[in-house]
RNA sequence: GGUCCGGUGGUGAAACUGGUAUACACGCAGCACUUAAAAUGCUGUCCCUUAUAAGAGGGGUGUGGGUUCGAAUCCCACCCGGACCACCA
């Protein structure tokens, strides 16, 4: 051994790290489980790009790390595959999806091995797998059971290029998140999870509702928000340990507003109700606007009232056409805001003047009650509209330098034009106007989402096939599930557990294409596969043709890893009894995973992953896992209470995508360079929090830095292996500067501070080779410090300089080894630089020893004498002299 | 339009809690080694003025103001870039 060459070396190792399965804690035995997870990839195009891996690095540094402060660390790793991304891939390239499946899986795997970071191999899963999708089904059929997955009509967005539906969170700003195409809207029944019951609760849990026990540092200062929340520590009191940025996100989608309820008759009794945080302007309303969807339109058309038949005519046109644009078209017209007066005359209920009932598109259906109070003085969209459709504008709010011109005032202020609250403030208004409501039984306070059901069902193919039957008979007869709460839900019947997993049917390349008529493909199924006995009246049954969402595959797949290949699983059934059986179609227990493992393991310690899933993937796991608490599965209820995100890493200043062509695959790099020298300069490049731009420029300078630590530990003046100890020897320089780059790389690791932690190992290796030499002990320090970044290389010389029986004897790994601890004492400063200031302007230095510079008196004389300070300073003029312990004296003369 | 980040050398970026701005690297330039190149090593590298030189002086963290003995850091206004959400009543 020689010359650094990391294709010996690399390869060399992974091999050795699994077969000693240093990577593999015992799930059963652990001491100190810590569950170390990265988010959940699926495989994209051409493999991983350096954007994964600069992800799935910086996960692996923390865990490496963790591991070595002496945590049991799980690091499963696993496939997200099911799903329309991997199926419009499969089919842009003409390959059946579960064929392609395979050779991306094959890819994947191979990649990821390459890259060396310490997986737990034994627990790998794919979500196409039966054995995993069984369990996703079975979390369908508990959501049914629970009264959570219903069926309902409603106005959803269509991608007519996926030839799909999706839920509102996949629809960026009117497009397909998958694949860009502009969104229909199609009325259609869909099954739904019922996210919006847990709103309440997925709110209150980010901050958490208790006293906050909250660990605090030297100055009061919160430390918390990177690290792990210890063992014990219950989010729902003291909050998510998460980036701000991603509460906030997760806060903005949940949209909790509180208002009131206000009703409108609009004769015989009939009334329609409003939705405002506004209510200090009701005074000012001078029409009130409904959405075309809302069910008082569809009774207009029904004629049940009087209306002008030219003016029903006019409605209809009206609705006609709102339906059927595009979401990308109203989002356009967003400057001319449509609408029709529907003839209907709503009566206000404090001064009992008529109001006119217009439909509007700009009235979102889905939001509050679908129909709102126009006040065209105070808030913007209303004073549009009523601008366009010539509608009074009134005011009633007085703010001081604001008037009502081309633009409504919307803060707060003093009313006017409002009877007996004139002259009433905005705030005291409100509380009076909610009184004279109530007591007229005509308004209520009111909480409003903007969290909507998540949308479940996908007319495609490439999914778990939703576990339900339809029965015509029992539908007919109105028999509807034993809960009996689904109102419209007859006939419908959850596939019984014992019969999971129904297997996805093998079909054609040309049947498993979307046909395009909004009829998934499975309607193509064979008929003993569509057809089968219904378990209600042991009719004929049809089976749900819609497969789920592949965010229900990623929402729970973190519980499964540590029941994955257990053997002798005990699953604890609900009744107490233990079952021993855990094997593919056995079916007689309940769960999907090991009570006790998954008492040990989880809720996941650290959780790494991009910002991209804020309100995607970590709102629905945050529900399901919430959801199976309540119904006695899991004895926690946040998934993930501890959460880093890492920045994007971005190619000529965009994302990295096929369609840009900017990917950047780190094959070629690995090859040249090896795994070790890219993670390093990945992990150098910048904040890991924020991500950066690839430029491959900078990597063979880190390829030279390994290179430089390779010949140190080739180089017998610079390593003094006899010593196993640090003794006399004329280092001691070095031996303190090793032990402040202890002290700095530890403490940034900790923080996700991957970059500087690089800097400092850097800068002690510039060090080391101007001179001085280390003991044996020390030596391993340094590999130790690098080995989470560089986990080969470190491996390699830490055998080389292990005595040579003992490394023979058995193999003790680099990265089960302990982390290493540093003195205290060693990391002082002898010396410490002394900065001199006029004014608070830099005008010289001086060194002095580290005792003195706590001394005031000291500090100042020898302050005094500073070359740069003799002409400015004399023994009179100094109006004030600052002085800071250990770090400057600046003399103020003016 | 809203919310949230961010703006520091030629480049990626450091700078704890307000206390030496530019650590660490990349790039570039010069030198050494070499027949030559690569590799490697050494030196220099924010800007301006001045000096033969060691050096000295001034300016400088998007712009303008403020607080302070002292501001990249805190406050206000503005400009620019990015991310996310967008007719949410």
């Amino acid at each position: 051994m020689d010359v650094y060459d990391h294709r010996k070396i690399e390869v060399k190792w992974q091999k050795k790290w699994k077969e000693a399965g240093i990577y593999q804690p015992d799930l059963r035995k652990a001491k100190k489980p810590f569950f170390n997870l990265m988010m959940f990839p699926y495989p994209s195009a051409e493999g991983l790009h350096v954007g994964n891996m600069y992800a799935f690095t910086g996960a692996d540094v923390y865990g490496r790390y963790q591991r070595m402060q002496g945590y049991d660390i799980f690091e499963p790793i696993g496939l997200d595959g099911f799903g329309i991304h991997s199926e419009n891939y499969a089919i842009s390239i003409g390959k059946h999806p579960a064929e392609q499946a395979k050779v991306s899986e094959r890819r994947f795997y191979e990649q990821l091995s390459a890259i060396g970071n310490g997986f737990a191999w034994d627990q790998k899963l794919e979500t196409y797998d039966p054995k995993y999708y069984k369990w996703t089904q079975w979390l369908f059929v508990q959501m049914f059971k629970h009264g959570l997955a219903v069926r309902k009509k409603a106005m959803v967005n269509w991608c007519p290029s996926c030839k799909t539906v999706l839920a509102d969170e996949q629809v960026e700003g009117g497009r397909c998140e998958r694949c860009g195409s502009e969104t229909t809207r199609r009325e259609t029944e869909q099954w739904f999870f019922k996210i919006t019951e847990y709103a309440q609760r997925l709110l209150d849990n980010i901050d958490g509702t208790g006293k906050k026990k909250q660990e605090t540092g030297n100055n009061g200062v919160i430390r918390t928000q990177f690290r792990p929340m210890p063992k014990g520590y219950d989010p729902r009191l003291v909050g998510l340990r998460w980036p701000e940025k991603i509460k906030i996100a997760q806060r903005n989608w949940i949209g909790k507003s509180e208002g009131t309820e206000i009703d409108w008759n609009y004769g015989k009794g009939r009334t329609i109700t409003t939705f405002t945080t506004r209510l200090d302007t009701i005074f000012g309303v001078t029409f009130l606007v409904v959405a075309p969807e809302h069910p008082i339109v569809a009774s207009l058309l029904n004629s049940k009232f009087k209306i002008q038949s030219s003016k029903l005519r006019e409605v209809k046109s009206y609705i006609e056409g709102a339906l059927k644009k595009t979401e990308q078209k109203r989002q356009a017209a967003e400057k001319e805001k449509t609408g029709v007066d529907s003839g209907l005359r709503g009566e206000h209920p404090l001064t009992g003047e008529p109001i006119p009932i217009w439909i509007a598109e700009f009235v979102l259906k889905d939001y509050g009650t679908g129909a709102v109070m126009g006040v065209p003085a105070h808030d913007q969209r209303d004073y549009e509209f009523a601008s366009q459709h010539h509608l009074p504008i009134r005011k009633v709010i007085e703010v001081a330098g604001k008037s009502v011109a081309d633009v409504a005032v919307t803060e707060y202020g003093t009313l006017v034009g409002s009877g007996l609250y004139d002259g009433y403030s905005s705030q005291e208004a409100m509380k009076g106007i909610l009184r004279d409501l109530e007591a007229k039984k005509a308004g209520r306070k009111a909480v409003s989402y903007h969290l909507r059901d998540w949308l479940i069902s996908r007319q495609r193919y490439w999914g778990p096939p939703i576990p339900m039957l339809f029965c015509q008979q029992c539908a007919k007869r109105g028999r509807t599930f034993k809960g009996g709460y689904l109102k419209g839900m007859a006939g419908w019947w959850p596939a019984s557990e014992e019969e999971l997993p129904v297997l996805l049917p093998e079909m054609s390349y040309e049947n498993v294409r979307p046909a395009g008529d909004g009829k998934a493909p499975l309607e193509k199924a064979p008929e003993s596969w569509l057809y089968t006995k219904c378990p209600q009246c042991g009719g004929r049954a049809k089976r749900e043709t819609d497969v789920s969402d592949t965010f229900l595959d990623s929402s729970w797949y973190f519980l499964r890893y540590p029941s994955v290949n257990l053997k002798n699983s005990k699953h604890e059934t609900r009744n107490g009894e233990i079952s021993n059986r855990f094997e593919f179609r056995d079916s007689n227990f309940e769960i999907p995973w090991d009570q006790e493992v998954t008492r040990s393991w989880l809720p996941v310690d650290a959780y790494i992953g991009g910002a991209e899933h804020a309100v995607l993937h970590l709102l629905y796991s945050r529900f399901v896992t919430m959801a199976l608490h309540d119904w006695d599965y899991l004895p926690f209820e946040e998934p993930f209470p501890f959460l880093f995100s890492h920045g994007l890493i971005i190619k000529d200043g965009a994302k990295m995508s096929k369609s840009r062509g900017n990917v950047v695959i780190p094959d070629d790099y690995i090859n040249k360079f090896g795994s070790d020298t890219l993670r390093l300069y990945l992990m150098f490049l910048g904040p890991y929090d924020l991500g950066g731009d690839f430029q491959d420029t900078g990597i063979a300078g880190m390829y030279r830095f390994l290179t430089r630590v390779w010949k140190l530990y080739q180089d017998n003046s610079k390593l003094q292996l006899k010593n196993s100890k640090l003794g006399k020897n004329s280092n001691r320089d070095l031996e303190r500067s090793l032990h402040r780059t202890i002290q700095k790389v530890t403490e940034d690791i900790g923080k996700f501070k991957f970059n500087t932690a690089i800097a400092f190992l850097m800068e002690f290796v510039n060090e080391w080779e101007d001179g001085g030499s280390l003991s044996r002990e020390d030596c391993g320090s340094f590999l130790k410090l690098l080995a989470p970044f560089s986990p080969h290389i470190s491996e390699e010389l830490w055998q080389v300089i292990q005595q040579k029986e003992e490394a023979k004897a058995s193999f003790s790994s680099i990265h089960v080894a302990e982390w290493p601890s540093f003195d205290e004492q060693l990391t002082q400063f002898k010396e410490v630089e002394i900065v001199v200031q006029v004014n608070g302007k830099l005008r010289g230095k001086f060194s002095v020893s580290a005792k003195d510079s706590e001394n005031k008196e000291k500090l100042i004389a020898l302050a005094r004498e500073v070359k740069g300070v003799l002409p400015y300073v004399t023994a009179e003029n100094p109006k004030a002299i600052i002085w800071v312990k250990g770090k400057l004296v600046n003399f103020v003369l003016s």
